[in-house]
DNA sequence: TCTGGGGTCCTAGGACCC
DNA sequence: TCTGGGGTCCTAGGACCC
């Protein structure tokens, strides 16, 4: 038996935590560079404004309905999303975090009749102990799970946990549930569906093996065996990241070489915490920058860089220099480059690096100086010691547009609340 | 003027092997 | 003129997720 607990509009929910008097008033949450609506509150759907709406389109709705924006605050719903990962935990045995705001519980330890009112429980415990709204949904599959945290959401009768335990409650789910809003269907095979005529989970689940497998290929036979109560799609729980990311996209386009190069160095240094976080090498990077793709006016550029390191690392100083060659030797002059990122990949195991036999570096030095950095950064704060080349705060400051940032309440001792008594 | 960021898995086709 | 058959590995791009 799987419970899905997924949180209601999870950003939102988090900036509420600490600011009760939005509780039932409109409320969203911005992108990076606050670009487009990417979390939005009950209120704020009603008003029909899509997730992925650019905030320029929706200037004058936003003014009318006194709709209160968020710049997105990580820091924030990391945390936030850590609190409830770690109080979950300890109502089963096996936790499987599917995403910031979403888990799948094992509750073999239960029986059917019990999973309910015990999900209930859970709900009410996080919403007082956390503040954050949850929906419970419990089936036999994860596809079904998911199916029942919709109707969870939906309809405040349940308390928060719908379950869906026997084949007629899983018909009845399935004949109001519209194809389109199953886990595993997407855009592209929503359009074949539309075509061979499903239009709910129930018609794609009543189809024939033949059918489903003249049309899809293995993930939609895996998403049409768990809507007929099949198991069958399992989570890796590898919490190891097989690539790492870090991207942004900058308020206006920059053509400064060197701004450009500060930029790409902060996320390069963040790309190596999160690695060294999991203690993990990579032996591969890929640099890019891209002009905008909205603009035809300026000269447009698409720069991605693929390096293969002589030998796998986590050594920042190492990459730095690999990065800035490769760059510079990309780098077009003139060109406004609206977004930049740093890809890591071919990611192993650091405690195990088949080292190379041509290899020159000094690497017990900079593992050395590594650690030393650390050290540092760990005892004084974050960034305290910075590369040459990264970028400086008025630098961030002109490039990163984050107008309506709240204050990181529950990370940092310089933004925490203060009450007066 | 203004349009996010970070992931995973699958598959087709190329390169290569005997 | 006629030019096999059966594999594996790798990678880029597509599709999907939040």
């Amino acid at each position: 038996m799987y419970a899905l607990v997924d949180c209601n509009n999870f950003f939102v929910s988090c900036e509420r935590v600490f600011r009760p008097d939005l509780e039932g008033k409109p409320v969203l949450v911005m992108s990076g560079n606050d670009g487009c609506v990417i979390a939005r509150s009950n209120e704020v759907k009603a008003l029909g404004i899509g997730m992925g709406t650019p905030l320029f389109r929706i200037r004058d709705i936003i003014e009318r309905e006194h709709i209160t924006c968020f710049s997105t605050n990580f820091s924030l719903y990391g945390d936030i999303s850590s609190r409830i990962m770690s109080l979950l935990s300890r109502h089963t045995e096996s936790l499987q975090q599917y995403s910031i705001d979403e888990a799948f519980l094992r509750l073999d330890h239960l029986n059917p009749d019990e999973c309910k009112p015990y999900c209930e429980r859970i709900v009410r415990e996080i919403r007082s102990g956390i503040g954050v709204p949850v929906s419970i949904g419990i089936a036999h599959t994860k596809t079904l799970a998911k199916v029942a945290s919709k109707f969870a959401k939906k309809h405040t009768g349940y308390n928060g946990a719908c379950s869906i335990l026997t084949d007629e409650q899983r018909v009845k789910a399935l004949s109001l549930f519209p194809i389109e809003d199953v886990w595993g269907i997407g855009r592209k095979n929503f359009n074949k569906m539309q075509m061979a005529g499903v239009r709910t989970a129930l018609d794609l689940a009543n189809h024939d093996e033949q059918w489903v497998s003249n049309l899809f290929s293995r993930p939609g036979i895996a998403t049409w065996q768990e809507l007929r109560g099949v198991d069958c799609i399992e989570l890796s729980d590898l919490p190891e990241k097989k690539s790492i990311t870090v991207s942004r996209t900058f308020a206006s386009g920059i053509t400064d070489r060197r701004v450009i190069e500060s930029m790409l160095a902060d996320f390069l240094v963040s790309c190596c915490e999160k690695l060294r976080r999991q203690r993990s090498v990579c032996q591969q990077m890929t640099i890019f920058a891209m002009s905008s793709r909205f603009r035809t006016d300026t000269p447009g550029h698409y720069l991605s860089s693929l390096v293969s390191l002589p030998q796998p690392t986590s050594n920042v100083q190492e990459m730095l220099e690999y990065m800035l060659t490769a760059f510079r030797r990309e780098y077009r002059y003139g060109v406004p480059y609206k977004r930049a990122g740093i890809i890591l990949s071919q990611i192993s195991n650091g405690n195990v690096v088949q080292r190379s036999f041509f290899d020159e570096r000094d690497r017990e030095r900079d593992g050395r100086i590594q650690v030393a950095f650390d050290a540092v950064n760990h005892k004084f704060g974050r960034n305290r010691l910075r590369y040459a080349v990264q970028s400086s705060a008025e630098v961030r400051k002109d490039n990163f547009r984050l107008e309506h940032l709240s204050p990181r309440y529950t990370t940092s001792l310089d933004e925490i609340m203060t009450i007066k008594v």
